[in-house]
DNA sequence: ATGAAAGCGCTAACAC
DNA sequence: GTGTTAGCGCTTTCAT
């Protein structure tokens, strides 16, 4: 009972008394077979469980698997969830299965889960770039044919498609917002690297707002962490500067936990607050979080459908598309300065 | 330069000039290999830029794909992206790698999914249930050896391990907790559809609560909700009633978050609650939410070693592992009936 | 309408 | 230390 072989093509033949090929055409609906001989192959396929091995198929036949690789810095990170949802809902009518793996934006596990891809064949390769990733060794598969997308940040060393946010402008947005609103200090705490792509979008488009206004760009006001609690330290610290910011805008959706958190904490309402990407319960936050909200999802289904294009032929140069933000204003961005 | 065949070892051997067992000795640290040919056949592979093809490898060697398959009913939603990561965390070092599709809470596209992953060869399948699904035809591959696990619920039709949440008593303790602060009127907000695994456990856990307490158990303040908009519709019902509550209770996470949403809109900071399943941002709310939490990372965690023993030979029986819960205080719970 | 033989890319089993 | 043969489970090609 315990280790029993799966039945194979050739043990529902025996069964029925007809030759491997002749289940085959009856199971892929291939060339002609009589009513009668379908029915019986069926009905041993039923009584035998068996279930086509698609390994061997895909080898026989030479072409991709059908599954799509994806490489994401976090599977817990709800951004990504949203990111390969949105994947999914695109590719499912093409019967691609997502393999997925998590890289914690270290360049090594990126390059093993990608090879590990790469090994099996896969039809569709999609990261999210960690820092300091060479993309140049997947030269050899573009050129194979692979469809490559680099998704949230663009890769390094490869040209090749890209869907991200429209990062600077989003950030331009919020950081004007405030500026709308009487502030002139305004603190910026950031992701951590600091090379991380996004976080420079960002602060370049925190930088262009405070410009576009006249104001002064001091450095000390830009602050940068790894994690929620790092980002909750990094704002009590702002607030102790000797002249510190009235307004704080916060780089992604982990800064903005963190800051949210010790604003409350430390009982501090006055303080305005903007923050990259949306977080759960913003509208229940007092004041309200304005946020400026990035689309998961159409990320994820702009990055499925460029695939699925070369996947058909496509034979356009590669192309960098930008999903918009969308600043949702809910009352945080709104305090005056004093 | 369109559609490049890969190199395959017979590619390497020639390149070589060798034979093509000898550069699978190689490569897979097989049998000897003299230091000379060695270096050969690694630099050919680089050169070549050869990949061994994964599929090729185990139709041969004749064992299930180095795969896990995970079905989870919304990519999207946090809580089961950290179960794919506590899953990954402990499967990572076995190198095996994470097959994942949504359901939609469908049994017609559980099945579908089921299905591919099987006809895949996995070596692992792991399911968190769809209402109304069945799990019989499941039973040819555990018989098989296929270590098959149900994660946050309990399958239908087959007997096998499965991981679950402390439902029942984190939910009494819960409710306890509100009783404990002289609640006697407690809504409950559920999930949908109502014969939901966790919803009956909770809902089972709120009334022996009530029970131990020696509290009548009102029907009219049980009601459910399939989203968070639903969950707020819910909760400004609930609170209109002839004789209100002066207590709350939220099912899950996104009855949590619409639970919330509405008491901020409505501004009524006086109502108890307590909420199954953490949220961010519940210590920044005004009061703080009090939840149950829930540890989805180790749900995770446990059932990807549960699997593994069984792939190491484990043939004791199907057993159904609890995670705990932990109440975790935070304020929403303690304001005391009027 | 069906079957036989060959072969996809790789490795097990046996040579030498 | 290395090569040869056979064969995993399936499909292609060509017969019949």
């Amino acid at each position: 009972m315990a280790a029993n072989r799966r039945p194979t093509l050739a043990d529902v033949a025996r069964e029925v008394g007809v030759s491997a090929k002749t289940v085959s055409r009856v199971l892929n609906e291939d060339g002609p077979a009589s009513a009668r001989t379908r029915e019986q192959v069926l009905a041993a396929v039923a009584k035998l469980g068996f279930q086509p091995n698609l390994m061997a198929r895909n080898i026989r036949v030479g072409g991709p698997d059908t599954t799509i690789g994806l490489v994401v810095p976090d599977l817990g990170n709800p951004f990504f969830g949203a990111v390969a949802g949105g994947i999914e809902d695109v590719v499912r009518d093409r019967g691609l299965t997502l393999l997925m793996g998590s890289s914690a934006d270290e360049p090594a596990r990126e390059r093993g889960l990608t090879d590990k891809f790469l090994a099996r064949r896969i039809s569709i390769l999609m990261v999210i770039p960690s820092v300091g990733s060479d993309h140049s060794h997947l030269r050899s598969h573009r050129s194979t044919g692979l469809p490559i997308v680099f998704v949230d940040r663009p890769g390094a060393g490869l040209t090749t498609d890209s869907v991200v946010s429209s990062n600077l402008a989003g950030a331009h947005e919020g950081v004007a917002h405030l500026i709308a609103h009487g502030h002139r200090r305004i603190g910026f705490v950031g992701d951590l690297p600091t090379n991380l792509y996004t976080r420079r979008e960002r602060l370049a488009g925190y930088r262009s707002a405070l410009a576009e206004a006249g104001l002064p760009h001091d450095r000390s006001l830009v602050i940068n962490a790894h994690d929620q609690h790092g980002a909750s330290v990094c704002t009590s610290r702002l607030l102790e500067l000797a002249s510190p910011p009235t307004a704080l805008f916060a780089g992604n959706n982990i800064v903005a936990l963190g800051m949210v958190a010790e604003l409350a904490r430390i009982k501090r309402k006055d303080v305005a607050v903007v923050a990259f990407d949306d977080v759960p319960l913003a509208e229940a936050l007092e004041p309200a979080l304005t946020v400026v909200a990035q689309d998961p999802e159409e990320i994820g289904r702009k990055a499925a459908e460029t695939a699925l294009a070369r996947l058909d032929g496509d034979r356009s140069r590669a192309r960098t598309i930008t999903v918009p933000t969308r600043l949702i204003v809910r009352g945080s961005g709104e305090l005056t300065a004093s």
